[in-house]
DNA sequence: GCAATGACCTGCT
DNA sequence: CAGCAGGCCATTG
């Protein structure tokens, strides 16, 4: 209830479609604060309404989960997201950040765009 | 009620 | 080109 920016953040991740991915400065970019992107993943975090906000459907600026935080798992994720119809490519040879087992998102395809 | 932390991103050196 | 530091809001102890 807290009727903030938090708040925002869960409206807009919930507004995400299926077989789309958003990162995490683009819902705080549409939250209202482009720099507050720390704090939507805590907003997910504490997750006030599990089942209801996609959370793996957030991702980083670079396409890699969150690793660790998943609800199940990284693999459980990925799975997920490929069977929702997300994209996913091996990582670059100039842009390695494994998040897991290196597979990233397709922003180029499946980033949700407003 | 005060203080500290937190799934990040951007800019500058 | 790469590495380092800073910043914002909210929630929890």
């Amino acid at each position: 209830m807290s009727g903030t920016f938090n708040a925002k953040v869960y409206e807009v991740v919930k507004c995400i479609p299926e077989g789309k991915v958003a990162t995490y400065g683009q819902v705080a970019a549409l939250a209202g604060a482009p720099r507050n992107a720390r704090f939507v993943g805590y907003a997910l975090h504490v997750n006030p309404e599990p089942g209801v906000i996609p959370c793996h459907r957030v991702v980083f600026r670079d396409g890699s989960l969150a690793p660790g935080f998943a609800f199940g798992g990284p693999d459980e994720q990925r799975a997920l997201l490929e069977d929702e119809g997300v994209r996913f490519i091996p990582p670059a040879p100039h842009h390695d950040n494994a998040g897991d087992e290196g597979w990233v998102v397709d922003l180029k395809r499946c980033q949700w765009q407003c």
